[in-house]
DNA sequence: GCCGTTTTCGGCCCGACTGTTTTCAGTCG
């Protein structure tokens, strides 16, 4: 069992506890441990193998004991009674804006409501507005909450959110009065999905900066439009949320919505030992303001240095900061190069000459020019032939281009069986060997896991691409035990790639920091099969930052010098 | 249910908004 699925079994728990009402910090504590294993980067299994789920934070006696069972068993008596008491197809319900608990709770014990199609029967009915406590407005707005989940069910890719953020910010800077702006929320901390999009901005004029933004040419639905707060749907059919706060304030607030929530209460617990309270308009003792212009107002306020956005999962960072132990995250500007790009040889959109131009502009010095193997013939996979032939091209192409150095390489397939679509000796002449899975999803956990292993222990491999697989929202990873790779990885000395593809964001940020722990250099590539999918670099970038990472864990930070050392053959 | 540089028991983050209410419960972020 992995730890997602742990977490959700946790978070099941508590959702479950909630409805019966029980003690509040119990249910908290539940989520908490679920939040905590989810972030976790090390396998539950393991941990538990050495006899210390006791001292994962937010685990004690009795869900050490509930993790223990399932270990063993596999199943959960608890779970199982708890699932007894409250009825099937209640929890779907909470999924509904405005219906937290206590309300489906009601549903269920006044009218016998346990799933989305009695509940849209019910409104259909009007049966809603006789319930104590509830009238005709709160009746709208249960039918305007399943409407929504029904268009924003699902979270975006940030891949996808990210440039709609941006084209909201910079119509607002161009056509409205705002003093600061700015993107918070889970975008902020680059997680690989959003729900919806957080934009905090100050300004003296409120009332013009929202009427621009509620007339935006991209806003479909006006949900909620007021002085200080607005919600619009936009035609992307994501959410977006404007708030508006005073120039003092908008250091506090920056941090209050960028979160994590548990980020949040972790360092609010921190000011209440301080005797400080702090919220979205500031830092205050008593009701003295101490700070909040500035977001580092904030972390100074509880002792502690700056904390990035990225880390900001309540993953320990809080800790780290109070031991002087943060990493100094690899930043964008660091990036040296990219070293997995598709180019026409293959199933790319662009030459090789058109990839250098453009590397050339984005100020790389190196660029890898990667395209698939032989076997991989819907993908334009290369014959041995026609790979000698781009060998070839690519060493003619660095004797003339100068500022740039262009490596020859190939995303060789790892075949069934665990051996490489090429032969050593084609391999050997490549200057970059980036070994992938692309076929035969569908082994078990064991054999996947060694079928990669495998292939990682040809000694021409220099990295593993997308070691997971996993599709955001469309594909599982491939079964296998990323542990076991990244301890197998670490022994070759084999580098492990993240992948910037919005939809892939592989190798996954808790993996980057394991990884990072276990001494592998990573990669971060964008796998452009189109000029402008280069732009992708960022997202990679954020993946890394949220793995912990550092410039000198990243191969493509290195200079040409390093990076030629780097990928000698032994 | 968890946790301890105020505690092994008694705490546990903070505020806005909404709709339904005469003082607040529920939900959300």
């Amino acid at each position: 069992m992995e730890n997602l699925e742990f977490a959700r079994i946790l978070r099941e728990i508590a959702e479950l506890l909630e409805i019966k009402n029980e003690n509040p910090f119990k249910v908290r504590a539940y989520y908490r441990a679920a939040q905590v294993i989810e972030g976790l980067s090390e396998s539950i299994n393991t941990i538990a193998e050495r006899g210390e789920l006791r001292k994962i934070p937010g685990v004690g006696e009795s869900i050490a004991e509930k993790i223990e069972e399932l270990l063993k068993t596999g199943r959960l008596k608890y779970l199982e009674e708890l699932k007894k008491e409250v009825p099937e197809g209640l929890l779907s319900l909470l999924e509904i804006q405005d219906i937290g608990p206590k309300t489906a709770l009601l549903l269920y014990k006044e009218l016998g409501i346990n799933s989305m199609e009695k509940l849209e029967k019910a409104l259909a009915e009007h049966r809603l507005r006789d319930l104590p406590g509830m009238g005709e407005k709160t009746e709208e707005n249960i039918r305007r909450g399943i409407e929504l989940l029904k268009e924003t069910g699902t979270r975006m890719l940030l891949g996808t959110a990210l440039p709609v953020a941006e084209e909201i910010i910079s119509e607002l800077k161009k056509n409205s009065p705002v003093e600061k702006i700015e993107a918070t929320g889970s975008l902020r901390r680059f997680r690989e999905t959003v729900g919806d999009i957080d934009i905090l901005v100050v300004s003296k004029n409120s009332e013009k900066v929202m009427d621009v933004f509620t007339g935006l040419a991209m806003v479909r639905e006006v949900l909620a439009k007021g002085p200080t707060r607005s919600s619009v749907l936009t035609t992307y059919g994501i959410q977006v949320d404007l708030r508006v706060v005073k120039p003092d304030q908008f250091g506090a607030a920056l941090h209050y919505f960028t979160g994590s929530k548990n980020h949040n209460i972790a360092i609010r617990e921190l000011g209440v030992k301080k005797g400080l309270k702090i919220n979205e308009y500031g830092i205050f003792r008593g009701k003295k303001k101490i700070g909040g212009e500035e977001e580092i107002d904030v972390f100074k306020s509880v002792g502690l240095p700056y904390i990035p956005p990225e880390l900001r999962e309540n993953r320990g960072e809080i800790e780290a900061a109070k031991e002087g132990r943060l990493p100094v995250l690899v930043e964008c500007a660091d990036i040296k190069g990219d070293l997995h790009i598709h180019s026409k040889y293959s199933d790319g959109e662009n030459t090789i000459e058109e990839i250098v131009r453009k590397a050339k502009q984005m100020g790389y010095e190196y660029v890898g020019i990667v395209d698939h193997s032989r076997s991989m013939r819907f993908a334009g996979g290369l014959s041995i032939s026609d790979l000698k032939k781009k060998i070839n091209e690519i060493r003619r192409l660095n004797e003339k281009i100068k500022d740039i150095t262009i490596l020859a390489g190939a995303e060789v397939d790892i075949k069934v069986d665990g051996s490489l679509d090429y032969p050593d000796e084609i391999l050997k002449e490549l200057d970059i060997v980036i070994a992938a899975i692309h076929s035969g999803f569908k082994m078990d956990q064991e054999k996947m896991t060694e079928r990669i292993i495998k292939g990682i222990e040809n000694e021409y491999v220099h990295i593993l691409a997308h070691p997971t697989g996993r599709l955001i929202g469309k594909r599982d990873p491939y079964r296998v035990d990323v542990e076991r790779l990244i301890m197998a990885a670490a022994k070759r000395g084999i580098m492990l790639e993240i992948n910037a593809y919005p939809e892939r964001l592989d190798l996954p940020d808790i993996y980057c920091r394991r990884a990072k722990d276990e001494g592998i250099i990573m990669v971060i590539s964008t796998d452009a099969h189109h000029l402008d999918q280069m732009r992708f670099m960022k997202f990679g970038v954020g993946v890394a930052r949220r793995g912990w990472l550092e410039k000198k864990n990243i191969l493509n930070t290195f200079s040409l010098k390093e990076l030629f050392k780097k990928l000698k053959r032994i």
